[in-house]
DNA sequence: GTCTATAACGGGATAGAC
DNA sequence: GTCTATCCCGTTATAGAC
């Protein structure tokens, strides 16, 4: 539904994506506090005006940049997860997908940021894209109980909740030992205790 | 080996211990691009003149405080650990101590922090204490598999990983949601995990 | 040891010209 | 839409008096 001709004045808006793009990747890297509004019209390559033409405020554009991450992060678990038809497959595809560790998770680095925390807008997609993760992940645990390839004694969210936590937490311990491998260790510990309680083939 | 007549000739650099205590404080809450020296003086109720007296810089400052939270952290672990003698016993007082979720981890949180990550001094005493916590952990879940209590199958390092990320991720997923609730039902699951692979009683 | 003054710079935004 | 100028305040010290 992205009609060309609606946007054929000039060379556009362009900068407004920029400006996004940017922010998302300074936001990724040094998070709100740690990124001025200056640097990222200087990696966007836009003046100040024309930021503050596009976006009403630092926090505006943050907003932007957050939704944008947020979505783009579901993305690639709808994608993930629709590959693989066993709660085992889904989880360990959640918990094996490609990552940069040591930049750690960009959504869940805004969580330490108080600026963010304290502000509902801004919370609310991190929040939300959480929210829908564990879900999903519960919901393929559930599935998996009802077709008799999981321990019905689990608690479908309780394992969610955990294992996002492990992947969350790993990037965490890795940041501190400056190595992957802390994460991989992490991972490989929760995969070899949910192979005790899941059938692995459909 | 504290010796109270060293320290006689006035009221002392007691302004020293208020910077430090107020420094943590304000690492905790709002990390080091977010805490400025001026904030740490207010806290501290110490004038700038003596913050740079005691402190070579923000920096140095925040060194002292950092390694004093890692201490003082060793220590609750330490005291938690010797209260219990299985290793599931550990484990479980480990993840069931007791936290201010909302707040995070004092430690964790300076993972995310460029200025601290990227300055080899100030990555130090995060490291260590990870790195103790994880070591202490694993020999838990060695000895225990030693007593047998333990599935010999599982790699004590790879579950010890697993425990502490699980923990920082708990802080994580708790602070998105604004709620405690994600951290409980995260230690609820990895506890339900562990418990079909260890003993619960020596 | 602690105080006040000062400095050089950056952050976050507004104003109005083009 | 974008540019430049301008503003005010906060940050991170340093200097020297008390």
């Amino acid at each position: 539904m992205y009609i060309e001709c609606m946007r054929a004045t000039t060379h556009d808006s362009d900068a407004r994506e920029r400006l996004i793009k940017a922010a998302q990747a300074l936001l990724w890297e040094r998070g709100f506090m740690g990124t001025s509004p200056a640097a990222i019209q200087q990696m966007a390559e836009v003046g100040q005006g024309s930021m503050y033409h596009h976006f009403k405020s630092k926090e505006g554009l943050a907003l932007a940049a957050i939704e944008r991450s947020a979505n783009e992060r579901w993305g690639d678990y709808e994608t993930l997860f629709a590959a693989e038809s066993t709660a085992y497959g889904r989880i360990a595809a959640y918990l094996h997908a490609e990552r940069d560790v040591l930049r750690g998770c960009r959504i869940g680095r805004l969580t330490q940021d108080p600026d963010i925390m304290g502000n509902e807008a801004l919370r609310a997609p991190v929040d939300a894209l959480f929210a829908r993760l564990k879900a999903r992940l519960a919901e393929a645990i559930a599935q998996g109980q009802a077709q008799g390839e999981v321990n019905a004694a689990l608690d479908p969210l309780s394992i969610a909740e955990m294992v996002v936590a492990v992947v969350q937490g790993g990037y965490v311990i890795a940041k501190a030992a400056n190595d992957t491998q802390p994460f991989a260790r992490a991972m490989a510990g929760v995969l070899s205790l949910l192979g005790t309680q899941m059938k692995r083939a459909p």
